[in-house]
DNA sequence: TTGAAAGCGCTAACAG
DNA sequence: CTGTTAGCGCTTTCAA
């Protein structure tokens, strides 16, 4: 009655040789040099194997070759959106290889980390892409030195031990703060996560010195929101803090979309009108920044190119015997939308939605900077 | 200087076994049968393996064992967030066993998955959990003849061929559509898309089944406004039909959020109040729903529960020999918020945000149907 | 061009 | 309790 229990006996070379009246190495031959097989013969094996549905065992041909087809990815987690994305992108640049990805999530826990890299070191992965949990590298190095190749993801690649690729947060907080300063505001606030968080310093940097191009002192230009999170209650909390400044911020930068959301809110509950009383940017550019009233201006940061990216890095590193590792920094971009506006204009906004800032492709890669080895 | 090089060959019980003192046999039962040996042993043998950074070969072990370590998942879209956490719920119950998750992207396309199912199945997983792309299930089905278990996820298992876990679209669209009923609506419109689409169709059965339930004719009590595709835009394209409706709808119900949000848009541009003039409830529960103003009410799915249920469907598959297949089915859940208010109520909403309907637990399993087999 | 045979690293059955 | 051994399915010389 149930034909699926236990599975019938699994198909083996073996047995379509047999059905095609040839030894095992020919049907291994079609499988990996078709060009050294009669026409004819090729042509029956593949019809026998088609016939049974023969479909190679990986682990026997890994186990013969000492690779495995697939490359591992471990990030803090699977299910978020950044992340998400920049594993579409791996997926699709290694199954174009004929390689399946293997995701974990790490929670950003050093110790689930450590399990997660078990688990796929046991499976002899091609590599692995990682955004690492943990400051210490340490057991990358080791992981590497094992024969496991590493590639950092949104992590910048210390003294060259390995590739990495990151999106410049620099970059994008100067892109923001850059458009609010040349819009003619003065001082702007930055609400901003714990700069312990690398991306909240980054970025912070990044706004100041954009004051500073602009011939600002940060120091003064600049007003410090710190908040303990990154969330719409985070941003919205700050915004008695943002109002309060004096002199009064006429723009603000939030760290994250989220962040801005809840200063959008809060503003309004305030009855300060945006952009017209004040301008709001935010950062990565979250699906809903542009549904939001007013739709978000914000830094967007290019998520799946960074995955493809890493995953064509680790491929090169496979293929290339003279292979040296780099980093390769991707620029975010500055998506301007009607939540930041002139800071002398105080009409209603007659600005339509969702102007980018240029016609240039989405996701250039500007930066190879070689390092170490 | 490059130690990474090509990595130095792999460490292998034999290495494990040399440098202990002891014979191949032993390590490995100190790896699957710790107790058959002596403690001492056993622990000279764990030292030398942590001393060495000796990892299992899963290759090994696999074809010596017949099936591998792992678990695919295939979906339309691996970045689309319902996807995204039910693959965290997957991942969360697999690895506790043991078990590594590959994960591919079909993008709905038949052809695509026919790729996936070809490079899962020379990996030898334990199952796949799959979101079909095409309608027909034959491949499926031979694929679970070749001994490749199969659970489908958010599709029911016709005639029982398959395990399978979704949730209860007609009851997702009953929920939103009786809430507003509830609240004196009398007319309300249908925001919804092609009901080719499965969920479509279902949601739409259950806002007429919702009326019918009223008391009211679905007919004339619902409005339908189909719209080309879910999104924002769409949903700011339906707002004049729905204005247009005659009598006018007090309600609206949108077959998703994305359509929910522009819905709103398109209402706030209309001058129309929500939810003073109109009510609106959207359908995924997003994370951003939260976050609208005014806040949006909507049917939440759950998601991580769903890729839960469906590996622990999978992992119940390969232990238990008497194991016949059938459907898990979720009730989804309705989170009330500001974007919703009763008919009648036209002083400016006074309501608190974010009230759940109830307090019991966000994802209960409501029915296990049996089929089949 | 095709066939025979030797392992890849591991597990499990069996003998010491 | 420990050691020896025969493959799991596949790739790849090497000989025919």
């Amino acid at each position: 009655m149930d034909v699926t229990a236990a599975g019938p006996r699994r198909l083996t070379i073996r047995n379509v040789a047999e059905r095609a009246q040839v030894s095992l190495g020919t049907v291994s031959n079609v499988l990996n040099r078709p060009e050294m097989v009669a026409p004819a013969t090729r042509a029956r094996v593949r019809a026998v194997m088609d016939e049974l549905g023969f479909v190679r065992n990986t682990a026997a041909h890994q186990l013969r070759m000492g690779n495995s087809r697939s490359v591992s990815v471990v990030v803090h987690d699977v299910s978020n959106s950044f992340f998400t994305e920049a594993i579409r992108g791996i997926e699709d640049v290694t199954n174009d290889n004929g390689y399946v990805v293997i995701v974990s999530s790490s929670d950003a826990s050093a110790e689930r980390e450590k399990r997660c890299l078990r688990l796929v070191e046991e499976q002899r992965v091609l590599g692995v892409i990682i955004t690492p949990a943990d400051k210490d590298l340490g057991h990358l190095v080791r992981l590497q030195e094992h024969g496991t190749r590493v590639i950092l993801l949104d992590r910048h690649g210390p003294g060259g031990g390995f590739c990495s690729v990151a999106v410049d947060d620099v970059r994008g907080g100067e892109l923001a703060a850059a458009h609010l300063f040349s819009q003619g505001h003065r001082r702007i606030a930055m609400v901003n996560g714990p700069t312990e968080i690398r991306q909240c310093a980054d970025r912070r940097r990044g706004v100041r010195r954009a004051a500073r191009r602009a011939g600002f002192d940060p120091d003064t230009a600049i007003l410090d929101v710190p908040v303990a999170a990154l969330s719409a209650a985070g941003g919205q909390g700050a915004v008695a803090r943002v109002l309060a400044g004096s002199p009064a911020p006429t723009g603000v930068v939030c760290a994250n979309d989220m962040a801005a959301m809840g200063v959008l809110r809060g503003l309004r509950e305030a009855g300060v009108r945006v952009p017209d009383d004040i301008s709001v940017v935010g950062y990565d550019d979250i699906d809903f920044a542009a549904m939001l009233s007013p739709s978000l201006t914000s830094v967007r940061q290019p998520k799946y190119e960074l995955g493809a990216s890493a995953a064509r890095l680790l491929l090169e590193e496979v293929s290339d015997a003279t292979h040296t590792h780099r980093e390769v920094r991707f620029d975010p971009e500055l998506v301007v939308r009607s939540s930041s506006a002139p800071a002398s204009d105080r009409t209603a906004s007659a600005k339509p939605d969702s102007v980018s800032t240029n016609g240039t492709s989405r996701s250039r890669r500007t930066g190879v900077s070689r390092t170490g080895a």
